[in-house]
DNA sequence: GAGTTACGCTACGGCCCGTAGCGAAAGCCG
DNA sequence: CGGCTTTCGCTACGGGCCGTAGCGTAACTC
């Protein structure tokens, strides 16, 4: 097995020296961009590393010089759509809350995300490299959307400084276990829409919790 | 795609007319058994049809007679661990939530559940008929556990009588997604542990945004 | 131009899938 | 008991995909 970076573009890290042909950039997008079509076409199990490499039109060894295999592959197409997710202001933290579930649910909407996001965490069961490189593509770049939201929600004067800096981080990450994962619950395993409602009555129940964990 | 009906025992079903020869129940357990083991060794992308049949003594032939695929035996094989499952009345509804939570949480930590639960929740996304069979094999019994623990907290009187029952349903189903979501989404995503100060900071949140839902 | 690296292409051994065909075994029934 | 039916274990097979190797060519640096 191959140990190759993370990045948004693989081709701009392999090359140890200097000289040589370089990689092609537009390579790489291609690849990550029949990934995602296939996935959302075949789904995680019917996907191939053959196919993806022929709808990008490239070979199948160019790709396997970049991307150890499905896994590697599949959590680096979908990393990027991860992106995509942000935090506007609206005003309360209640408003913060119901936004971000709900573009957080269209994007699980996306037949490429959903299938992919469970296809890889499972495979991370039992891998570790996959593990790490999952948490870094995807898992930390949305808990810093709940620090943002609390940041903000604290400015606002809607819930206190926390004195006891560890308390916080451990708050920040119950809350980002209970956001994320009800919502992917929800869509994933009950199957069932997350629609305006479900998040008014989810943020309810989230924001007065929270209340009371800070008291 | 044959058509196989769920049951604990396959065999039980598939004899249309009566007479011949009547399909080996042993042979039911040993592959689910067998199924089971080789997914905590191999995990799921590794492990075969053909090699589980080995494992269990019986003929690739004779397996497939009764899964259609990895994918169907799979959710049996694991849907019976999900039996363990039990909401012991433990005199408070805090106690009672706690106590599910870290049930719940250990039984994702046997390997063979954490595997088998994502994948074949990630290969649903683009298969109804596996969806249904999820959905009555895990989710609907584990559901139960919402209704019970609410029926016990409201003979207590911890939790009103909800008068609408439209709006009870959609309670249930939100507490369902929230617990079951935070825990697999804890363990599984952000790798971490659920211990009993986690399961105590998560049931105080989850107790306290409740008893804001019914106001 | 010389050196280096990536490219597309082809071909390969190996593994696994899912099915078919066989004779033997294990039940039912007259 | 002998016939009927269905499952059993076994073997064999075509087909698909994996991941790698080897080739000649293309692109870029010094």
């Amino acid at each position: 097995m191959v140990a190759v970076m993370h990045s948004e573009h693989p081709s701009a890290i392999p090359q140890n020296g200097r000289s040589g042909r370089p990689r092609s950039v537009e390579a790489d997008g291609a690849i990550l961009r029949a990934t995602r079509e296939a996935l959302v076409e075949l789904g995680w199990s019917k996907v191939t590393v053959g196919d993806v490499a022929t709808r990008a039109g490239v070979a199948k060894t160019t790709l396997y010089r970049r991307w150890a295999g499905k896994n590697e592959l599949v959590v680096d197409a979908v990393a990027v759509l991860f992106d995509e997710l942000e935090l506007p202001d609206l005003g309360s933290l209640a408003a913060d809350v119901e936004s971000v579930v709900l573009r957080f649910a269209a994007l699980l909407d996306r037949p490429e995300t959903r299938t992919a996001l469970m296809a890889v965490v499972a495979e991370a069961t039992r891998d570790e490299a996959l593990r790490r490189r999952i948490r870094t593509a995807i898992v930390d770049r949305q808990k810093c959307l709940v620090l943002e939201g609390r940041a903000r929600a604290q400015a606002r004067g809607e819930l206190p400084y926390e004195d006891d800096p560890a308390a916080a981080a451990r708050n920040a990450d119950l809350i980002f276990d209970v956001i994320a994962g009800a919502v992917v619950h929800r869509t994933l395993v009950s199957a069932e829409p997350v629609d305006a409602g479900w998040a008014r009555g989810f943020t309810v129940l989230l924001l007065s919790g929270l209340a009371s964990l800070q008291r």
